[in-house]
DNA sequence: TACAGTTATTGATTCGAATCAAGTTTTGAA
DNA sequence: TTCAAAACTTGATTCGAATCAATAACTGTA
């Protein structure tokens, strides 16, 4: 795989979305792009960690055996999901395998790669303490806005936040399809619909495909 | 609190047991031991952090607070555990409020103590950065959970969890409220309790008050 | 430019869980 | 030990959003 390209992946992940091009250099230098079919192993249990994963494509099963022989799937790892990173930096033996079962791409970000980019620099602590905190938070909003607002409420306060300070009224473009964005709200593509159409009765937007004017800043904020 | 038992207690956290002597000494020079009563708050919502936290006895909890009043319990914390330090490396305040559910002694090691021996000592970046992205991970499971699965389903996953490899019949006891449990489940007193009903009804579980048998593990884990 | 496949809208209906209400039980503080 | 407050349970009802279903409107590509 091209080295631009594992370098745009990388600085596009949270936990090194803080570093500096040259500190994504030297991460890519120290990573290596897999394929891995489906049914291939990436790591058994008790496995040392050579790296922490990161998933591309595909899908990957993480999970244990018991020993009776029988399979628990602790997880499912999605594209732009990583995995290992809590057992490299403890420096411990995996507790748990993973499986492809679908067709893999994986980064294995190497051990080497992030320990020596922690030592070299000081700077990188910080940063990639940064990049994982800024994560952390931004899952505790998720988890907010999902608990304790409706889906209108919701579809609102991502519609203020893409627009962030433009001015009134403020012309936003969705940044991916319907479907996509009703996914990210925890709603269907059916309440996304119907919410904006709610919102577009009440006069406090407009909507042409994924262009969406917002042409009360203040009373789509005060809505209900 | 005595120096000596601060500086015991330090050095038995996870994160920093590997540090010297000296180096707990430095810390213990700047973390302070609090008690909180029952009921009383460690930090608000909007609080400028000003280090993070080890829960010595008792327990707290880690919640939001919606513009309405409704609230929602993000994380129960046990003694051992730390928390709060995501926001140390961001220039922000708490986004949560974190409020002691029993009588508690906590220890606060302040920002500058932190920081100072994050440059001087490896191991302790790296055990920082695997608890942070540890409750990282916790978090997207408890995203998935509450967007992919019912409330029974969201239940039986927390007992399974909490019962974790106990045998059959396990037996186990809920480590707060069933106020509490409710909202981190995302649902409310009166669903939690119909729905221990329908698995009591069903053969699965008994229930006295706190207490909680799973006297039929894998009939749970297949439940519906 | 046509058309196949995706993406989006609109309507009817169902369903899970919240809300409202009225108890009972447990609890911890005086 | 008592008693008020908090925690919990059970029932009736409502409500938000999912689901099911049937188009309509795009979009890429052959």
């Amino acid at each position: 795989m091209d080295k631009t390209i594992i370098a745009q992946r990388l600085s596009e992940f949270y936990m090194f979305s803080e570093l500096q091009p040259a500190q994504i250099e030297q991460l890519v230098a120290g990573t290596r792009a897999l394929d891995v079919p489906r049914g291939g192993t990436l790591f058994n249990r008790g496995d040392r960690a050579h790296g922490f994963y990161l998933l591309l494509e595909g899908q990957v099963k993480l999970g244990v055996i018991s020993p009776q022989g029988d399979e628990k799937v602790i997880g499912l790892i999605q594209p732009g999901q990583s995995f290992g990173e809590a057992v490299l930096f403890l420096e411990r033996s995996f507790p748990i395998y993973a499986q492809a079962i679908l067709d893999a791409k994986v980064l294995l970000i190497t051990r080497d790669a992030i320990f020596d980019i922690l030592d070299s620099d000081v700077t990188v602590v910080r940063r990639m303490l940064a990049g994982i905190s800024a994560r952390n938070r931004q899952l505790v909003n998720d988890i907010e806005s999902i608990s304790l607002q409706n889906s209108t409420q919701r579809l609102i306060g991502y519609l203020l936040q893409i627009s962030a300070d433009s001015p009134n009224p403020a012309r936003v473009q969705l940044p991916a399809s319907k479907l996509t964005i009703a996914s990210m709200l925890n709603i269907t593509p059916e309440t996304l619909s119907r919410v904006m159409l709610r919102l577009h009765n009440a006069g406090l937007i407009e909507v042409n495909g994924k262009e969406i004017v917002i042409t009360n800043v203040a009373g789509l904020r005060n809505f209900e």
